[in-house]
DNA sequence: TCCATAATGTATCGGCTGATATATTTTGTG
DNA sequence: CACAAAATATATCAGCCGATACATTATGGA
C-alpha cells in the first residue's frame, strides 16, 4: 500500500513538469493524448469513454495517460482546460472590444453593436466551427450534467460571458446598475447558442437542413442579431 | 445458448401483458420499479446509474426489472415513455387550445396570446416543477447526448413542439406559409427552456438567486413574454 | 385446499474498465 | 559511447456492472 509510484503520478502528475530541459518527444506523446482525448470525450462523454479508447486513437498504450495527466480525470480536466484556451483565443479580439465598450462611457448603439459581434463570433465558434465541435460537445455535457469540469467551463468562461452581456444589454438600455432582466437576458441569449449545438441534430431535422453551412449560420446570426435589435 | 428465458424476456418484457388478469402486486411493483428509474436516470444519467441502484431505490433485487423490462436500456425507454406521457397529461390544455387556434382562422393577436400560454406553461413545467425535474434531467441529457430514447423525445415532444410554435409564430407575423425564419424563432424559443433547465445551477448562481419559486419564475416568464411581443 | 403460474430472491458468470507493477526501450547529456 | 533518466509497452489485478440460471415464495382461480 501507498506505493511511490502513485503518490507521484496523482499529486503532480509527472515530475517532468518541475525540470525545465525535458524531452520533446514527451511533450508530443502528451499532445497528442490529449488531442485524442478531446475527439474521444468529446464524442462520448466522460463516463462512456474509456480509457483504452484514447490510449487506441494517440497510438499509444494505457501507462502514458496516468503518466501525463495523473488519471482519467485528470486527463479530463486538461481537456477543459485545453478547451477554455483555445476558446479565449478565439474570442479574444470580440472579448477585449466588448470589454472597452463596457469601460468607457459608450452609446446604446456602440453596445448594442459590439453586442452583436460578440454574438456572431460564438455562434460561428460554438456552431459553425468544425473543429470545435468536439469541445462544444464536452461543454454541452458539462453544461447538462456538471461533472469534474464543471468548474473550469463555469468560472473562465460561463459566469464572464454572462456578466459581459449583461453588462452590454444594459447599456443598451440605459440603465444605471444591471438589472436582473438584463441579466436574465444575457442568460437566454447565451444559453441559446450551447443549446443549439446540442440540438444540431434536432434543429438540423427540424429544419430540414442538410448540414449547417454559411447560409444557414447566416440565418440564425440574423434572428439573433434581430432579437438584440428589439432589447 | 439460446435460451428460452433470455428470449422471451428480451422480445415481448413479461408474457403477463398478454394475459388480461394478472396479478395486482405485479404492477405496483412494475411501477415502484419504473418511479426508481426516473430517480435514478434522471439524477445520473443512463451510463452512470446502475441497475442495482434503481433495484436498491425499488427496494426489490435485479431479476425484476429484466423480468418487467427485458433489460436496462428496455427500462430507460419505458422511462422516456412514461415522461412523455405525464408531460402531455400536463400541458393538454394549453396544447389543444393552441391547436385549435393554429387550425382556425385567427388574429395575430391571438395567436401571440396562446403563444404566450404554451410558453408560460412550459416554463412551470419545465423549470418550476418540483416533480418534474427528474424527468427534465432525462431530457435534457438526451437532447445533448442522444441516447436510447432520443427517437422517442424527438418524435413526441420536440417535434410537435417546435411545429406548433412555429405556427404561431408564422401566424403573428401574418405569413402565408411558415418561413425558415418563423421555424428557427420557434428552435429558439423551445431550446430557451430545457437549456434554463440544465443551466439551473449556473443560472441560480449568475443571479444570486436562492432558489426558483414564484418570483423567479414570474420575471423568467415575464422577458420570454416580452421577447413574443416583439416578434 | 390445491396447484399452476407469476413474482421475487440468491448466487454467480463473463466482460469491461481503470489502474499499475514490472520490464523494456528511447532519449539527451557528459 | 556510456549511462542516468525519461518514456513506453506487456501483463495483470481488483472492482463493478449487466445479466441470468436456478431456487424459492406468493398469488389467485378451480
Amino acid at each position: 500500500m501507498m506505493r511511490m509510484d502513485s503518490i507521484r503520478a496523482a499529486v503532480a502528475p509527472p515530475g517532468r513538469h518541475a525540470v525545465t530541459n525535458a524531452s520533446r518527444k514527451g511533450d508530443e506523446s502528451r499532445l497528442r493524448i490529449l488531442e485524442a482525448a478531446l475527439v474521444e470525450f468529446g464524442a462520448g462523454g466522460y463516463r462512456s469513454t474509456t480509457t483504452r479508447s484514447i490510449a487506441d486513437r494517440a497510438k499509444t498504450t494505457l501507462p502514458p495517460l496516468n503518466y501525463y495527466f495523473g488519471s482519467k480525470e485528470g486527463l479530463y480536466r486538461a481537456c477543459a482546460e485545453e478547451i477554455v484556451l483555445r476558446y479565449s483565443e478565439i474570442t479574444n479580439d470580440a472579448v477585449s472590444g466588448a470589454t472597452q465598450i463596457i469601460q468607457s462611457v459608450s452609446s446604446p448603439e456602440t453596445a448594442r453593436s459590439a453586442l452583436k459581434t460578440l454574438v456572431a463570433a460564438s455562434v460561428r465558434l460554438i456552431i459553425g466551427s468544425p473543429v470545435f465541435i468536439l469541445g462544444n460537445g464536452i461543454i454541452a455535457r458539462e453544461l447538462s450534467e456538471p461533472g469534474p469540469a464543471f468548474d473550469i467551463f463555469y468560472e473562465q468562461l460561463w459566469l464572464p460571458g454572462i456578466e459581459r452581456n449583461a453588462k452590454l444589454i444594459s447599456r443598451i438600455k440605459g440603465e444605471v446598475d444591471v438589472s436582473a432582466e438584463s441579466r436574465l437576458q444575457s442568460i437566454l441569449l447565451i444559453s441559446s447558442l450551447p443549446s443549439f449545438h446540442a440540438r444540431r441534430r434536432v434543429a438540423q431535422k427540424a429544419m430540414q437542413w442538410s448540414g449547417i453551412g454559411e447560409s444557414e449560420l447566416n440565418l440564425l446570426i440574423e434572428v439573433l442579431h434581430r432579437q438584440i435589435d428589439q432589447i
